[in-house]
DNA sequence: TTTCCGATGCGACAATCCGTCGCATTTTCC
DNA sequence: GGAAAATGCGACGGATTGTCGCATCGGAAA
């Protein structure tokens, strides 16, 4: 088991929502919200995880996870963001990232990241994760993330979803899934 | 310039328009349409480069890299699929696969692709998205990921994600929403 | 080897949802 | 103050979903 992990994230209510959720779990947790605090801090504790935004401000997280490697190189690197393409994926992996996680994604499921060592790529043994997002719930954390981005504006993040307004507004109109 | 190429695609018009493409551009191309044949073909022709489609009837193309990387370990393996998700790119690259494209592709891109040498992993090529992903797009990545935690079990992937397994069996046969 | 269980494929149907349209109102921004 | 954008929402045709049910297949257990 993983004992000490790291989380980067610029958003200071999901850095501090992961935070809690492995610390609950027992895990060493600490957490840097930029790329120079990110690497102060592997610098001082060599994590040996990192949960990676790859939003970080003008600076792409992409770029942090060879100076990471550097201060700490058995370290997991787990990248996990809301703008997540194929492209990136593989570019973070060729460059030394263990996993790619597309948000919203179920804390168990970053958890089976950080402990994942398989050798071939597939997790020997491993169980799937108990209780993954339903697709229902899944849009549903999608949308309001990418809602409170554009401060609430319908319109444009209709536009940002590549989704109708109305059908937009029918979603959010309904109570949303339960957990 | 990379000379020799082996090109795996069971779509035998799909597989005659690129072999062609390619041999136009000055490549000695060969071709597979099953997983058999492509290890027969590495063996005996140790192909630089090889693209690799992973929808090979009932075998994954994922199947073939670690065998063909065996044969040919300086191989450079570019994967094209037209179902693409990033649990499957992250597991192709962590597999040994050099690139990761997905369906419909440009031959420039797969050329570019193939030839493609980088030294220093510089990220310049993949700057992250500024869209975040549709809610179609990120069903797609959610279900291909919950279903290769479950082994491709359609059944254990319904139940997980709380989705009758008719309608998961009509999403899966669906070609994917462009990324 | 046989049996049983779970997985799988898929058509059909009723119910639900989506994309679209359009109009009126409200809010924001210049 | 005016223009532009956002917002709310009903209605309609088409698309999708949940459900049902049946047949087939593969693997595990007896």
């Amino acid at each position: 088991m993983t004992q000490s992990i790291l989380v980067v994230d610029d958003d200071p209510v999901f850095n501090g929502v992961l935070v809690r959720a492995l610390a609950r779990r027992g895990y060493e947790v600490s957490s840097a919200m930029d790329a120079e605090t990110t690497l102060t801090a592997a610098n001082a504790l060599a994590p040996e995880a990192v949960v990676l935004d790859l939003n970080l401000g003008s600076v792409s997280g992409l770029n942090l996870i060879q100076p990471l490697l550097a201060i700490a190189p058995d370290c997991r690197i787990v990248v996990l963001t809301g703008y997540a393409s194929i492209a990136t994926a593989v570019e973070a992996i060729k460059l030394g990232a263990t996993q790619y996680l597309a948000k919203p994604v179920e804390v168990d499921a970053i958890i089976a990241a950080l402990d994942d060592i398989p050798e071939s790529g597939v997790p020997a043994d491993a169980p799937p994760p108990a209780d993954p997002l339903s697709v229902d719930r899944l849009e549903w954390e999608h949308i309001q993330r990418i809602l409170r981005e554009h401060d609430g504006n319908i319109s444009a993040t209709a536009r940002a979803l590549k989704m109708h307004r109305r059908t937009l507004q029918r979603k959010l109109a309904k109570r949303p899934v339960r957990a």
